[in-house]
DNA sequence: GTCTATAATTCGATAGAC
DNA sequence: GTCTATCGAATTATAGAC
């Protein structure tokens, strides 16, 4: 890449560079071996730079997994589809963004393992999934257990498919998870409650 | 507890009684902080005895995360309900297995973030599940991927009920959760092939 | 069978030179 | 900003007395 469109490298572009450089692979590193297997010398040497700036910028390890696993999960709006394609539109959001980089995993990874990893799990997802099924499902009051039932369906896959790699769970098309899965969270969201 | 109905304490079943101490405390501690967190010296302490005890009985750490987790589902016989009720069955098994004990929560704390824990959750779900499957879905050919996606969602609620722990999920009676989940369960193993 | 002592690593975190 | 050196703590695992 020529540095033609690039800023020069000031000493605060660098470090910024630096910074990045940290997060991409202590994501990296969170994503594939969990909270406590993934230390702060292997992730430092990911990123080529020394295990000490890593707590300088980050003052200690949960200031950098906090800063690495920050998220927003972009949930599309609803009323950018049809009210019966909710599972549809959200089945195959979630896939993209499980591929589109190892955030998600990390989180997931930690979550299993560290109290705040869970937490910050439950916060994404009950901040971020709980207004869209509001506004979808019939009885406001019911929300919580409606996203709570989809999330269960959504990260389910995503751990026999990501993280414990169950082969036809892996061996799936995109868009054979979706037929399947896109029902369910319909279901779950939107059909009145089953008595 | 009267020792009257006891076999006698010779050392062969002092022996015993402090495997099986061992082991339940080992499952507790793998099941609430996962496999690393989870060490010798404090199974041990648990358990009451010296920490090179355990070395003694099962060699390793390995050896004794592989010998606490061993688990049976005791998956009840197709032959014991209607085929459109197998959705219910497993759903209400599963919950129950969860609950009684601790294994599967060891499994899945450390399935995600160890290799021989996330084989060891193929090896169960793939020789327990898939035969079942194999007996009540339309395509034998088609089993193992309805057998995973049946794994998705009872693993996922897992997931969420008992290791996140978020709220509503926690809050959830059981008969609700069988409610919601069973169509879910029925339809993966048993419906067509959605196109 | 049970326990003490300890070897051999490894990690997070700090101090301080440059 | 960057690096070297190192501390203090914790871990698995082993050797060997009793």
């Amino acid at each position: 890449m020529s540095q033609s469109q690039s800023k020069p490298p000031t000493p605060a572009r660098r470090s910024e560079a630096t910074r990045t450089a940290i997060l991409d692979a202590a994501r990296e590193r969170f994503a594939a071996d969990g909270y406590e297997r993934a230390t702060i010398r292997a992730i430092a040497k990911d990123a080529n730079i020394d295990p000490s700036m890593v707590m300088r910028y980050y003052g200690n390890k949960e200031g950098l997994f906090a800063a690495a696993v920050a998220i927003d999960l972009k949930l599309p709006d609803p009323a950018s589809f049809q009210r019966d394609e909710v599972g549809r539109a959200l089945v195959t959001h979630f896939l993209a963004m499980w591929e589109e980089n190892e955030v998600l995993t990390a989180l997931l990874r930690v979550g299993a393992t560290n109290q705040a990893g869970a937490e910050r799990m439950r916060g994404i997802f009950g901040e971020q999934l709980l207004p869209l099924a509001r506004r979808v499902c019939p009885d406001p009051e019911q929300a919580p257990a409606r996203a709570a039932l989809a999330s269960s369906q959504l990260l389910g896959l995503a751990l026999t498919r990501y993280v414990l790699r169950f082969p036809p769970a892996v061996a799936l098309a995109r868009e054979e998870v979706v037929a399947w899965l896109a029902p369910t969270v319909q279901r779950y969201l939107t059909a009145p409650h089953p008595a």
